[in-house]
DNA sequence: GTAGCGTAGTTGAGCGCTTGACTATTCCGC
DNA sequence: GCGGAATAGTCAAGCGCTCAACTACGCTAC
C-alpha cells in the first residue's frame, strides 16, 4: 500500500517506508479495526436504533451520579468536537432521552441530562452491545492477546492523549 | 460502560458483562484505535487533500499491473460498499485522478482505471501517510508490541473476514 | 428465443459529520 | 468596574455515506 509508489518527490528527506512485515501488521491492525468497529456498530443500529455514538453519548451520562453532564466534558468523554456532540444531543432530545438544562455555576454552559426514557433505552441496548464485544473480541482472543490488546492500545493512547489514561 | 446497566431485560439468557480488566482492555483499543485512525485522516486530509478512504481506492489500483480494477472488487479490497465506491470514484473522476472503462469480458461491469495525474496525487500523499503511521503507531511501540499487534488483527481478522487473510 | 433469476453497478433522498462563523458569557489585567 | 481575550455552545452550508430502488446485462432451463 506504501511501498508500491517509488519513494521520490519528498519535502523533508527520504520517508522511512514500511517493509513487509510492518505493511503486515499495519493491515492487520487497519483491517481488523474497521471490520470490528464496522460490524458492532451496525448491529448495535439495526437491532436497537442506537448507533454506537450514541450509545456512547448515554453511557457517558449514565455513569454520572446525577446523569447529566457539561457538553464540553461529554464531547471530550465521547471523543467527540462539540458541534457534533450539539447535533448528536439535539437529535437525542427528540428522542426524548436527553435534555438540555441551563448551567447554574457557568451561565455560557449547557448540562446534557439522561432522561428516564434514555436510561431505559440504554438499559435495552446494553445486552446487545456486550454479547456484540464479547463475541466478535473477546471470544475470538486468548488472555494473552487481550493483555496485549490494551498493553498497545494503551502505549498509542499514551501518546495520543495522556489526558485518557487511568 | 457497559457494567453500569443493571443486567435485567435481556433477549436470551444473562448477558456476559464486561468485568473491570474487560473494560480496561476494550476502552484502550476503542479509543486508541479511533484516535489514531482519526489522527492519520485528518493529517492526510489537510496536507494532501485526500482521505484516507480517497487514499486506499488510489493505492489499491496502482497495486496491479494495468492500474485498474473491478470496482466490485475495488470495493472489497477498499472495504467499502457498492455504491460507495460508486459515489468516490465518480468524485476522483471530477479530479481527473480516475477514469470509468467498461469491462470487454463483462458488459455489466465497469473498471475503475487510475489516471496518471491520480498517480501523481498518489505519489505525492505516500510519503506523508507512511511517515504519519510511522510517527503515530511504530514509533510508539516496541517490536514485541508491533508483533502483538499484528498477531491480534491477524486473529481478528480470521474471524471477522478470513477471505482478507495472507 | 425467451422467461426468470442472479449479478454489476448507479442513482437519489435523507442523514450525520465537518468547518467556520456566530452569540453569549466569563475571566483577567489594569 | 471596564475593555479585550478566552471559553461554551449553536447553527448553516456542504460533503460523504447509507439505504433502497433502479437499470442493464448475463446465465440457465425449457
Amino acid at each position: 500500500m506504501t511501498a508500491s509508489v517509488s519513494p521520490e518527490s519528498l519535502p523533508t528527506g527520504e520517508p522511512r517506508w514500511l517493509d513487509t512485515d510492518e505493511q503486515k501488521a499495519w493491515r492487520a491492525w487497519l483491517y481488523s479495526s474497521q471490520l470490528l468497529q464496522d460490524r458492532l456498530d451496525r448491529e448495535l443500529t439495526h437491532r436497537t436504533g442506537i448507533s454506537h455514538a450514541y450509545y456512547e453519548i448515554l453511557v457517558a451520562l449514565s455513569e454520572t451520579p446525577e446523569r447529566m453532564m457539561r457538553m464540553s466534558e461529554l464531547a471530550d468523554r465521547c471523543l467527540s468536537s462539540r458541534s457534533r456532540l450539539s447535533h448528536a444531543v439535539s437529535r437525542l432530545e427528540e428522542r426524548g432521552w436527553v435534555r438540555r438544562q441551563v448551567c447554574a455555576e457557568d451561565g455560557r454552559g449547557q448540562l446534557a441530562v439522561l432522561t428516564d426514557e434514555g436510561f431505559a433505552a440504554l438499559e435495552g441496548a446494553a445486552p446487545i452491545h456486550v454479547e456484540g464485544v464479547r463475541r466478535e473480541l473477546f471470544d475470538q482472543l486468548s488472555p494473552e492477546q487481550v493483555a496485549a490488546m490494551r498493553d498497545f492500545g494503551e502505549a498509542l493512547l499514551r501518546h495520543l492523549d495522556p489526558s485518557r489514561m487511568p
